[in-house]
DNA sequence: TGCACGAAATAAACACCGTTCAATAAGGAT
DNA sequence: ATCCTTATTGAACGGTGTTTATTTCGTGCA
């Protein structure tokens, strides 16, 4: 066998990452094995080996493209004020999580484990969303230090995670079916107002 | 072979529960196999199917005894403030994911794809645990509805959740070895203050 | 044109996995 | 002492991730 294809390295991984994808969004984590994401784009498992370090390093590239898919939606928010920023943020991080499922999942749960990609551009890619929540916090309380702005943007931001989370997984049992939608506007809204509060208070 | 041992079928459940979790504990997840489990306690894989239906019922059966001394550390919050039990509940919940991170991760991230377990004695539990943190809201605003207050206690608990989740897979990338801790504050004061601050708006 | 070189791809192997099931051995009853 | 029941097993099946010797091809050189 061994019939030299035409495809450059570089190709290869790419149409892997799309079998791999495909194969994760229609069937879940459980179908992504070397042999079948090979036999999807016509190769043997072993020729993936020359283009990932093992199976976990293909879920983080495929991992990194979610990221990558998420943050270019929350960069598709409209630039209003700030506490309406916050507000949509989340609604489009939930909305990301409820049409992606099982890439959302992979994204968040994969087993971190070991050794592999994770550490140095997912760090990079969070604290990235991280410092678009800070800004919009920053508007609203100019004078606030630094390392309060980092507490408050991670606990919002902690608050909308979580809430993605349990619906997802329908851990909430409540029975409106926009139940995170809500909740999600509640968390920043209280959050926010306590947070405001808190500065006239010390005025 | 095949010396009759004797153990009852609810010993050799115990035994395999036990096995399981200390190999869960010390090696993660990817220790528990049915071979593995087996071995410890002296039987043959195929010994495990008289107890379990399969690997993720084992699974599921260690989840909830997970979930049992999760919810019992809960119980062993003393009775304060409405304001100081919502705060030692999140802190308590912390605390235990930190001393269990693999438990923990199995109880929340443990494939809920399939069929087995989880409904039934799952939900009924996370009820309860609402069901706790209604009951302190609700002495903050007795004269809130229902609904609200179902609101409120998932919206509050999912922030809890979200900073437990981000906190063990070291997501928040910040200084502070305490953060979490100090994110926990933070979010329930302020979501409360918002929160009671919007009832005296209304009078 | 023919040939040798090097790279790309594979098939096969290894050691695991979950799960099933026929065969077996041990204890109790007769 | 024989039978019967039942707990237990080993082996099998098809799957997994990963490595590596082997094969096959495209290409450059004589």
């Amino acid at each position: 066998m061994a019939k030299r294809k035409e495809h450059s390295k570089e190709e290869l991984r790419e149409m892997a990452l799309c079998a791999a994808e495909s194969l994760l969004q229609s069937e879940g984590l459980k179908a992504i094995s070397a042999r079948r994401v090979a036999s999807e784009i016509g190769y043997s498992a072993g020729s993936l080996y020359t283009v990932f370090k093992n199976i976990d390093d293909l879920c983080w590239q495929l991992n990194a493209r979610t990221l990558a898919q998420l943050l270019a939606r929350l960069d598709a928010v409209v630039p209003a004020s700030p506490r309406c920023c916050l507000l949509d943020y989340g609604q489009a991080y939930l909305a990301f999580a409820r049409e992606n499922p099982e890439r959302w999942s992979l994204l968040f749960e994969h087993a971190t484990a070991n050794d592999v990609m994770p550490p140095a551009w997912l760090s990079e890619r969070i604290l990235q969303l991280f410092a678009r929540v800070e800004q919009c916090l920053q508007q609203m309380r100019p004078n606030l230090t630094p390392q309060a702005l980092e507490l408050s943007a991670r606990t919002i931001w902690s608050g909308v995670h979580g809430i993605a989370v349990l619906a997802l997984r329908q851990k909430l049992f409540v029975s409106n079916e926009r139940a995170a939608e809500m909740m999600l506007q509640e968390l920043v809204q209280q959050y926010l107002n306590g947070w405001l509060s808190e500065e006239t208070e010390h005025a």
